[in-house]
DNA sequence: TGTACATCAGTGAACGCGCGTTCACTGATGTAC
DNA sequence: TGTACATCAGTGAACGCGCGTTCACTGATGTAC
């Protein structure tokens, strides 16, 4: 990384310094976009995207890994609300399930370097412990597992454990979602059809398992 | 990385260079094991673990990008091996399939960070172009089509297109593998129930819209 | 209404560090005569 | 059988660079008297 944006950004007035603080956090996102590592975007390059000198971010967050951190759960949020209006209106619980996969993979290829760093990298490299908790709290989790319950209670689903059942469709969203982030040369069939198929197919494979079969 | 190995190899004898080139690769491996990224391993520690100095490496590689390649290529090749022995004498195409992902999956797990290069890293960054090749050619996943298609001939998977049913398996022997990988602290059910979970469902899946059914 | 002053929102320059890589070299060893 | 020498398999020291972070500072601005 390295442009030159080298916009100054005129100095906050007294009492607003928290604006440089979101300021930063837009930017450090915007970086982390365009790079697709933590890695690759310094403390520098996001100061110059910034418009600030690189003391300046210290002065809103303790150090690197506090402000990818912070940026992180911006990420998160955004999934969870992308996941919840999916579902929202939709009344079969097998179609909700289908609905809240397709977002989940579209979020994931529209910002696949927040994807990549959320849920590809090794997350006590890059990201601090402190997120480490909130993914296993995983509210954004549990709205999954509760489709997932609905199905079974329906019938639809094969009587097992909704935490379970939840880990596996996570699995399929997963797979095709980092497939085609990491490996965007290969020569992928028409991919709208393919992530279809493949969250299609595992739903079926659950459906053909139901109680009420 | 940096850790106190310092023992000093012993110089090779005249004409037997390459036994440095052997040895460095499998360092590289090692590191790349022990540290789980490209990024971590540096080229001084890589001779810090053979026993040599740093530019001896030059003498065998052009660069660090070339010397990651080559340690790639092995371990591709032994994905290579492992998937086709998982297959070796299962007549039923399905168990074949199903042989075959599993193997793939126990190969991820046995070898995360081999995996985590291969598999969940972008490749143009740490991997040379080469290698990008190499898996458009993709000899191992051809396999995996011609196992795909001999269950289409069979009736037991849908008459699609093999090459996009191979995808969709990949997406769902992917999808466990990395996510067991990359949140190793979520709290997984039971792993090798999980893990037969989603082949099993994937592959149920495609048996119910098999066209013998 | 005027002014001294504390505070806020930053800056400029530098720190030590580890990185990939290069360059000039060395010393053992096999070979030609 | 002895020795000069080319070659091979390395080494030691240094290069420039970018990194995260710190430290002493500055200058505008709101406030108290």
């Amino acid at each position: 990384m390295s442009a030159k944006t080298a916009t100054k950004r005129t100095r906050s007035r007294r009492g607003e310094g928290d604006k440089l603080r979101e300021e930063i956090l837009e930017a450090t996102e915007r970086l982390l976009i365009r790079t697709g590592s933590v890695e690759a975007v310094s403390v520098r390059d996001i100061a110059e995207e910034v418009g600030c000198t690189p003391p300046s971010i210290y002065l809103h967050f303790d150090d690197k890994n506090a402000l990818v951190f912070a940026v992180c759960e911006r990420i998160f949020e955004a999934l969870e609300a992308v996941a919840l209006a999916a579902t929202e209106g939709v009344d079969d619980p097998v179609e909700a399930v289908r609905a809240c996969g397709r977002a989940y993979v579209r979020f994931g290829l529209d910002h696949p370097e927040q994807y990549r760093i959320m849920f590809m990298s090794r997350a006590q490299d890059s990201i601090s412990p402190l997120l480490l908790e909130r993914l296993k709290q995983a509210s954004g989790f549990g709205l999954v597992v509760e489709r997932a319950q609905r199905c079974v209670d329906a019938g639809m689903f094969p009587a097992e454990d909704a935490f379970f059942l939840a880990c596996g469709l996570w699995s399929a969203v997963h797979g095709i979602t980092s497939l085609l982030i990491a490996k965007p040369w290969f020569p992928w069939p028409e991919v709208e059809r393919l992530i279809d198929h493949c969250i299609d197919t595992h739903v079926l494979g659950l459906a053909t398992r139901g109680s009420a079969t």
